[in-house]
DNA sequence: AGCCCATCCTGTCCGC
DNA sequence: TGCGGACAGGATGGGC
């Protein structure tokens, strides 16, 4: 993406929004969730590198200043024209020299966050520190270690990300179906075998989910704006009644660590 | 430890 | 067409 753009003087803005709702507002309002301070921290900075760690984004900038972001639901963080209408859900514009392209990170529902931090500070920072390791970085004999012990059920330890860092609610059912397990059975009574087949499930969803850039169900864009294509290989989420594309049967749909979990019933056990 | 629930917020969809 | 309720890629904190 953007390497090396450096961050113009008026750079980072909230949007100015068109409805006569969004001009009653404050711009601290409209930059909740995100510290203030973070407009003058940035301004003039040239941006380093981009990272990734679970489902944290990182934009590491000159002077020991990094930017956080979390989209959680229906977060967006891409480039843009700075022509381009600014709409009311915009909660952050960072506007570069050469003028004419810009990041923005809009969110509908006003779950993800945006800040700064200090980059030394950062892999210590509350948001990083308890993540567990990255699922593709875990061979499988590490995998196997952290899963030993762990009497709680297999979808809740996929999706907690202190344990394993990045997999959301989607990727959990899509990789418990291609591994053929049950998303209720305890992670201890797991044999080797399964072990294995959810430690390859695992690798293979999200290789191909990379690789399609994403599933796209309804908000979800990547930095260019494009929509993901892996929500057409989709075979359990979403799919409830639908049949089963190994069996026939009837993909099932319960609630689950808080969450609706796709499964079918006949395959996965 | 682990489970469920409510909560943050806006938008969409479905049944009546 | 309108209205209410359920539900949505996440994560946390409280209570049991």
């Amino acid at each position: 993406m953007v390497l090396t753009k450096k961050i113009e003087g008026k750079s980072v803005i909230g949007s100015p929004g068109h409805s006569t709702d969004e001009k009653r507002q404050q711009v601290g309002t409209f930059l909740r969730n995100a510290d203030k301070s973070i407009l003058r921290e940035l301004e003039g900075r040239v941006i380093l590198g981009l990272r990734r760690r679970g489902k944290m984004i990182l934009i590491d900038c000159a002077g020991n200043r990094s930017i956080l972001i979390h989209l959680k639901m229906t977060g967006q963080l891409f480039v843009t024209s700075h022509r381009e209408p600014v709409d009311k859900h915009t909660r952050f514009i960072l506007r570069f020299k050469s003028r004419s392209r810009e990041l923005r990170f809009r969110d509908i529902r006003k779950f993800g966050f945006i800040r700064c931090l200090g980059t030394s500070e950062a892999d210590g920072c509350p948001e990083l520190a308890g993540l567990g390791p990255e699922p593709l970085d875990l061979d499988f004999r590490s995998f196997q270690s952290l899963l030993k012990g762990r009497g709680g059920r297999l979808k809740p330890l996929l999706l907690n990300q202190k344990i394993i860092a990045g997999i959301g609610n989607i990727y959990a059912d899509e990789i418990l179906y291609r591994a053929r397990l049950d998303p209720r059975a305890r992670v201890q009574s797991l044999k080797v075998k399964e072990v294995r087949r959810l430690w390859l499930a695992m690798r293979r969803i999200l290789r191909e989910a990379i690789t399609l850039r994403g599933s796209s169900i309804r908000d979800f864009i990547d930095s260019e704006r494009k929509e993901g294509e892996y929500q057409d290989r989709h075979l359990a989420y979403g799919r409830e009644a639908e049949p089963c594309p190994r069996c026939g049967r009837k993909i099932a749909r319960i609630r689950l660590a808080g969450r609706s979990t796709y499964y079918c019933p006949r395959c996965q056990r």
